[in-house]
DNA sequence: CACGGCCCGGAGAGCGCTCTCCCACGCGTG
DNA sequence: CACGCGTGGGAGAGCGCTCTCCGGGCCGTG
């Protein structure tokens, strides 16, 4: 009657036609505790009569917990540019692989996701206090870029958090990672294998650690098949910069006869390069990739690559996540996880 | 005393702190009221001091804001294939900028976007009750479907919901969309100006309306150049479709010289078919697809497309949104965009 | 038959805010 | 000097939940 019938049923509506208390439907709802049978009919009858659903703001104000983590992507934002680091970023799909396996392992919780940017100042604090507020159990962060200032904010803080990739420098705070050395060793095995003299390979930013794992974990690989020196070019993980390193090592090596390139994308723009060059692909030069990204298919030849399981990782992300909100003292803990490659056309 | 120090300062600390009342406090964070000079000091310092961050449960308790949006995709989840759907959507290109777009313009407002997918009956009745449940002030839907029940539960629902691109059935709701004819007809007149004669599209899913009216947009346009047939293909809106349209046309058009794709992946499918069977780009055959995504860069030669402006869409359809929620009894409206043709290499 | 314990429902406090209402004060006006 | 009015701060209700505490009924045991 004060009510106005726009107005969504409270715990209360549901309780008056149930004819219980407010407690009552609360239990039947949650499951807290044991209701008699007949009773959670009712009530459940009166839910489905009124069409309630809980208020999550009057719940999260007394439980504490808001059911939504921060899914953040971090970076540099190149001054100036106002939204082309998110551009960026949201049409790389191998964040499409990310956002896919959050969102697959936290709908299994009922946790939701909300997306935020952190690519200048404002946006971090922004992040900061969303957390901080409440608004957010935590924060699963996606880092593209070495000297990324959150991790070390968010453990200060005390804000649960978890890394998509070990941090650049240490930070005690949990993250799931690939092992990347144990990727590039696949790659290099198998050009190896392949019979090829003269590897040369494009590597990722040498600021970021799966960068130098890669590179470090392919060099350790030829050098134990006998080829101490590998020619470098660092790229920076998008397909022009690939094309460039490419053009760079074929001018510098001509001969060479195997590429490994540190992920995918860098792969497609070498293999353009070398394909303009006449090279035949895997005939005069074998190529492989890193991340069996959508481009790996793209691509013709399709590209040999070294899988990252992409998706378990950001569900194991997530898991750990939510062990976080959990249990606040939990210890920072890490989770590595086995590439496997798959052999395609490139070589 | 009582509250234990890792207890977050509440609006009540922070006015003991200041020696005011809560209400002034409230006031001076909102900016509800005037309050004076130098009490906000006086305020403002015991904020700083307390490093107090509002609380957001308890402010849309109140309120009945909640500060976040839905974004929505929906789709029809492939059944057994449980997170195929998320996986594919979230790779497309075309989502990235969705969601860039709507970031950009949400983080202006203090609005951010919880992500959800709606892919099954279960999810779909989660976005509902997310919705219900204020958890969120309303939806953002990027439909991939044509037979989506979403858009009419939630007009039924009296949710605030804006769509992206034009529903398949007539639904009094709002949107953002492209005028597709026009993009078509830019592809044609580009085609026909380039002295192409044997002219074929491969058109998308033909339940979309975005398909129909770049099919129609395209066929009018030709046939007002005095081309009155045009074979077509349809396929997926994927690579792989567009290799199978574009065999079947060059299997049945083999004197083909021109060609528009509805879509960049398309377009990059088709391309890849095309120089398997020894045609030259554009020399033996123009290619023009749409949407102007990553794709349309990285293949060679580079794709003439018709450039959707989606990140203008996607802050258009943001804004859309927050005007109705401002604004509960508002009328559906929509806002058209205007394509524009980017040409490369392709034609 | 008395009493302790268990099971299950109700009452009510309180989570941290916003916002309405009230009141004190200072000023201008008749 | 009485009164009205505007300005700005305080008190307190209440948003819709959860959860602790209490109490009544029913059992088993000595």
């Amino acid at each position: 009657m004060s009510r106005p019938p726009t107005a969504p049923p409270t715990l209360e509506d549901v309780a008056r036609v149930a004819g219980v208390s407010r407690a009552t439907v609360s239990r039947v709802i949650n499951g807290t505790r044991n209701v008699d049978r007949k009773i959670q009919e009712v009530v459940r009858a009166a839910i489905a009569k009124t069409g309630y659903a809980p208020n999550r703001a009057a719940r999260s104000l007394v439980t504490k917990r808001s059911g939504t983590v921060a899914l953040v992507v971090s970076g540099a934002g190149d001054p100036g540019e106002e939204d082309t680091f998110a551009a960026r970023v949201f049409s790389d799909p191998f964040f499409g692989r990310v956002a896919s396996g959050v969102l697959g392992f936290l709908r299994t919780r009922g946790v939701h996701p909300v997306l935020m940017v952190a690519d200048t100042e404002p946006a971090r604090e922004d992040v900061l206090s969303f957390l901080r507020q409440g608004s957010a159990d935590g924060a699963l962060l996606v880092s593209t870029h070495a000297e990324d200032p959150l991790p070390a904010r968010l453990v200060q803080a005390e804000l649960p958090a978890v890394l998509f990739a070990r941090p650049a420098r240490p930070v005690p705070i949990s993250y799931v990672d690939l092992d990347h050395q144990a990727g590039a060793k696949l790659a290099a095995d198998h050009l190896v294998h392949r019979g090829r003299k003269h590897v040369v390979t494009i590597t990722g930013p040498l600021d970021v650690p799966a960068s130098q794992d890669r590179l470090t974990g392919f060099r350790d690989a030829m050098a134990r098949h006998g080829f101490p020196y590998v020619p470098i070019a660092e790229g920076g993980f998008t397909s022009a910069s690939g094309e460039v390193a490419m053009e760079r090592l074929l001018a510098e090596h001509p001969d060479l006869d195997g590429v490994f390139a540190a992920n995918d994308l860098m792969a497609q723009g070498a293999l353009l390069v070398l394909q303009k060059h006449g090279r035949r692909i895997p005939d005069d030069v074998a190529l492989v990739g890193f991340d069996d990204s959508s481009p790996a298919l793209s691509c013709r030849p399709r590209l040999t690559t070294v899988r990252q399981p992409v998706e378990d990782m950001a569900a194991g992300m997530s898991r750990l996540l939510l062990d976080h909100v959990e249990e606040p003292g939990l210890r920072p803990k890490s989770v590595i996880f086995e590439p496997s490659l798959v052999v395609r056309d490139s070589s």
